[in-house]
DNA sequence: CTTTGAATTGAGAATGCTTGTCATTCCGTA
DNA sequence: TACGGAATGACAAGCATTCTCAATTCAAAG
């Protein structure tokens, strides 16, 4: 049950924070933006604000359930946490989002960074360039 | 002569382009915001507009003459091109940026690309740390 | 099952960065 | 030197995101 996901990240359970951790469990694997959050739960009928779902999405991202990613083109990109590290490719024909994961680069930022004299953080690594889908075309929107 | 560089990249010379150009160069191995840039010609006395900063910054960017990087942070960073690609290490605590070149990433990332069927165009790649700097310290805005 | 105070919410205003508009000015060629 | 299109600056507008605040909801206690 999600409220239990909620209650041990340390937040109260509310409507519209089980409504967005569903939403994010049944679209897994997917990237989402904030807007196209909001849109599918209007569209669902639920009755939420767009600035809910900001709020909540830093929220989750703050007790580690959400990462969030800023592809080009402005809006940021959320993905529910399950599993392990991973950086990503994006098509920049039709926006499909891939994930791989490469322990011999993440060995490499880990020698340079010590190198360079900084204790390493973390990291946003990202891939652009044309998939080879059958249906890949310029995309609008996400739904 | 910066005019020749401008001529070459297909644009016409005029005051803004010029004097944003020599200070591109002046300050080589930094990576200003278009806001920065604004400020520090209007400190130095010249007359130009914000929106000609913006302006102008995307046609050096499209003429290869600039890259543009989105850090953490809201404003994009301008460079000027020179040499090879790299990538960058910034700081979280005073925002300095170092750059790094590693080929043995270079060449997984190519092999990744192609593993998952995408030609590649291009890549970012940042990583965030605290640096070991003895000025370090949290900084306000970029001079 | 009520009460109750603090946390959460939704609507809309506000913000910060960036781009668009448009009348005026400038560049480069004829 | 004159001309027409390109470039400029001031300002408005756009876009994603955050803030404000009154109304609502949660959950702990009684
Ligand atoms: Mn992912
Ligand atoms: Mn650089
Ligand atoms: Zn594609
Ligand atoms: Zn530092």
């Amino acid at each position: 049950m999600e409220s239990q996901d909620l209650r041990s990240a340390g937040l109260k359970v509310t409507g519209p924070r089980l409504k967005m951790l569903e939403l994010l469990e049944n679209t897994h694997g997917r990237h989402l933006t904030a807007e196209a959050i909001y849109r599918q739960l209007i569209e669902a009928g639920e009755e939420i604000g767009l600035a809910t779902v900001y709020r909540v999405l830093t929220q989750f991202e703050a007790a580690g359930l959400v990462t969030r990613h800023h592809f080009e083109g402005g809006q940021a990109v959320f993905e529910l946490e399950r599993g392990p590290h991973h950086d990503h490719i994006v098509c920049i024909r039709c926006g499909r989002v891939e994930e791989f994961y490469d322990e011999a680069i993440e060995k490499r930022q880990r020698a340079i960074a010590e190198k360079l004299g900084f204790k390493l953080h973390d990291h946003t690594l990202t891939l652009y360039g044309e998939c080879s889908r059958p249906g890949c075309q310029r995309q609008n929107s996400e739904s």
